[in-house]
DNA sequence: AAATATGGTGACAGCGTTGTCATTTGTGGC
DNA sequence: GCCACAAATGACAACGCTGTCACCATATTT
């Protein structure tokens, strides 16, 4: 490939049309892989097209078709490597589809926000969302969506498919807490604290649940100060370990709701002078980079979020295909799951006891 | 505003221009900014929009025009918070201008990122790029940049403004070395070892030179053994402070070239037993959130990305805008410059010093 | 051999907007 | 009150592509 053609920033299916000798409707054909196109002249088509680099236009597909190759994906940062995890398994998708990907940060607070979306949806001419935690468990954007007849998937905490229609892609929380919470009792601890996360997300509502869950189905008390309300931040680890340690009879395990809560946790932990996991286990959750950028590093939970992120473009895509087929069934987009895997490290089991 | 109308997905100039009593050009004019529409007609014009929810098709726009309102966003990907920093800046800039942002992550060593850099800029019609570090230090992007004779804005790091006429941000690595460096030697080190981060990042062989610089200011001697290469991890943090240690005359502090090395370089020594600042003194660089979640906290120097990419796209669309306009004068993209600001914290004095 | 289907192709309209140019309306000077 | 000129507005093509339909071969049926 001549690096001339590469650069050319100008060339339309006409002038492809032209080189190949045929009409530009042909070119039409072969870029959208319409079949119907014998396979000599296919080939011509395929040289021209390589010859001249051509790309096609966007915006002008996406007039003409009445559709469009444009995703959003809509969140309210959670957490850098979170959304950049998200964004990155999206765009792999997107890439190789030949979507266009629109990223919209925004904040659950905003009272706006349902006038925000429409607004990007019209100008950017989305053909789907793709929506993660906080904003995909919030009901009047689905409703909103809904009403605006606008294809999209959500990423979700549920341990099971909700009444909801609306096409999910479910992470099981609750029995990866679980998981974790059974694990900090089989090193033998007996009492443990639990660091929530913020309220309005449904994954600390989940990972409470399965807190619990463990807790009963080993017998263990359940004990009101051990269980601190907060929100994902450091900040909170900090401070509900600082809580935790000033009680009467202190727990001797921490579950943190995330690892950013449980690097705050073990900050403050070892301010104390005491000793992790021996004296204190502590626990994470997410397999975030940071939870192995402490020391002791985190035992936690890992959710492939790239993977989880492409699968639900997958799922979107695949949906949207359907919808533009004219055998269009009422195909829903199918379900998907995944149940974040317990990652055992030495902020819970003491290296002796390895 | 009815919820009706913020909901309904088609509406196109002409329903507005139907409901104000006007021809669609008129609204065009309107929507544009052209002037040259008298103030009653303005207000009918307005309100139909208002009242319609109008949001004008891009798409269209783009292709009408023959002109485009989508910026690109290309990145390798250095470091999560930096990019979604980045990210949110040029987002808050392009929100405001009614641009979209096409987001571009891609690999350094990807031996055809030129072509894939030409394809994204035919396929979304992008009408300029941001380039952050080590993408925008590659001359062969660059070069083919230029040849596509698309306008770009990048971000490096460097003292002085370059030879090279292509805009760019400045960012003042080397003298927010120096002020680091001096701030060891100030807390009495003469003994500072420097771990390098990717050679193929300029800021790495900037911040060396500050550090190198700051040395020389105070006469300290230059050991070769202290100077470790390696890239912006923690893995490497880990690695090179052990390195260090293993010396018959180990340094009394290390200046890591960013936070994550930092980290790393002290998970390593206090594995050791070593106190931090007391045995050692540790600082990083970027301020980094989690600059603020080790123990002790990192002395580090803090730039102020979000606003940094903001006005880089600030001042990229505003060059744009220039070209566009009929008395387009061969005007530049005005440079800027930013020194990151040094910020002590606990890993370089120890408390009782304070 | 004529009639019918089928695969392959092209002509042309139209997507929602901007650019160009023509036309209408308003304004000031005499 | 008329003319000249500027300001305001509209008509229409064009942007690069897809959808629709019509057409032409060739193959298949009768």
């Amino acid at each position: 490939m001549v690096l001339e053609t590469v650069m050319n920033t100008k060339t339309t299916i006409k002038d492809v049309a032209e080189l190949a000798g045929v009409s530009f409707k042909t070119v039409s054909r072969v870029i959208n892989n319409e079949g119907s196109v014998r396979k000599e002249t296919l080939q011509k088509v395929n040289d021209a097209i390589n010859e001249l680099n051509y790309q096609p236009n966007n915006a002008a597909r996406n007039l003409a078709g009445n559709k469009s190759y444009s995703l959003g994906y809509v969140y309210d940062n959670p957490n850098a490597y979170y959304v950049l995890d998200m964004q990155n398994g999206i765009l792999a998708e997107c890439r190789e589809r030949g979507y266009e990907l629109v990223i919209h940060p925004c904040s659950a607070n905003n009272k706006h926000i349902v006038e925000e979306l429409a607004t990007m949806i019209k100008r950017s001419q989305l053909a789907g969302l793709i929506i993660s935690p906080p904003l995909s468990e919030m009901p009047e954007v689905l409703g909103a969506l809904d009403a605006m007849n606008i294809p999209f998937i959500r990423i979700i905490s549920a341990s099971e498919v909700s009444q909801t229609s609306s096409p999910c892609v479910y992470i099981n929380d609750r029995d990866a807490a679980f998981d974790i919470t059974e694990h900090l009792i089989e090193q033998g601890h007996t009492k443990i604290a639990f660091l929530r996360g913020d309220e309005n997300h449904r994954s600390s509502h989940e990972r409470k649940i399965g807190y619990l869950n463990a807790l009963k189905k080993h017998n263990l008390p359940i004990v009101e100060d051990y269980q601190i309300d907060g929100s994902y931040s450091f900040e909170f680890g900090v401070q509900g370990a600082k809580q935790l340690l000033s009680l009467v009879e202190p727990p001797t395990g921490i579950f943190s709701c995330n690892d950013e809560i449980a690097a705050g946790a073990l900050f403050a932990v070892r301010l104390q002078g005491l000793n992790v996991p021996d004296d204190m286990a502590i626990a994470g959750f997410e397999d975030s980079p940071f939870s192995r950028q402490t020391w002791p590093m985190l035992t936690t939970a890992a959710q492939p979020t790239n993977i989880i992120a492409r699968k639900a473009a997958a799922s979107l895509i695949q949906h949207l295909v359907h919808l533009r087929s004219p055998k269009a069934t009422a195909d829903s987009i199918p379900h998907l799951h995944f149940r974040p895997k317990l990652v055992k490290r030495e902020s819970t089991q003491s290296v002796s006891s390895d």
